[in-house]
DNA sequence: ATTATATTTTAATACTTCATGAAGTATGGA
DNA sequence: TCCATACTTCATGAAGTATTAAAATATAAT
């Protein structure tokens, strides 16, 4: 993941609507969610949504697929993934213990290290 | 931590010279810069960094303390913690497993499950 | 074909962010 | 007290971003 595409996805969150589009997306999972249930959940215009649905499309936060007139969002929680990897990697780099608050909030905790 | 701080810090981060300056200071680790070494370091005008490093202030992503007529910075791991908590838990959230491989890249991959 | 629905695109306006030069503040040394 | 150094604040113009109404596109239904 190059750091344009880091940039990209953390200036495409950094924006209220945005972050809740995200979120919403993320709650809805696999089935993901139509343009206009979006804009509907969140109380937002047609063309707004659009506008910021494209900043999360072109930053890969999003995927879309087209269902005869309607356009149906997900999430993509891969390239969330590489977001988190190089921000774990390259912002809390050398001082993991640091960010094991975070980490054990999702992941299993280590019980023990067994290999380097 | 709230949703304006998370805003901020996205915001804060999503900025070529600002990501490059908090990745310095992680590297840099308990010593801190200097402000002037972040300058020089970054090649970038003083106040243009000085600005720069207003915003990470606010955004609570680094602090500083003035050590006679320089200042020193320190990135806020702590804060930034935070953030990828945050991240993983509303952002990856019901899914941990599709946020494993960012997980794997600085967290001991878990070798065994011995406890749920 | 015509009309309706779902969504996007365009163009305009309002607003925000950015980097900069110039000026200001704070500390230290002569 | 005066000057130098380290850094910040201010004011400004240029560029970027946001929201909106209106127009355009694409598909579906009649």
């Amino acid at each position: 993941m190059e750091k344009s595409d880091i940039l990209a996805a953390l200036t495409a969150l950094g924006h209220p609507l945005r972050l809740d589009v995200f979120r919403l997306l993320v709650r809805a999972g696999q089935g993901g969610l139509l343009a206009g249930e979006i804009s509907a959940a969140l109380d937002t215009r047609a063309n707004t949504m659009s506008a910021n649905l494209s900043v999360l499309l072109n930053a890969g936060l999003v995927t879309k697929t087209r269902q005869g007139r309607e356009i149906r969002y997900f999430a993509d929680l891969e390239h969330m993934g590489g977001l988190l990897g190089y921000l774990m990697e390259d912002c809390c780099g050398g001082r993991p213990d640091l960010c094991q608050p975070a980490i054990a909030q999702i992941a299993r905790p280590v019980p023990e290290l067994s290999q380097s």
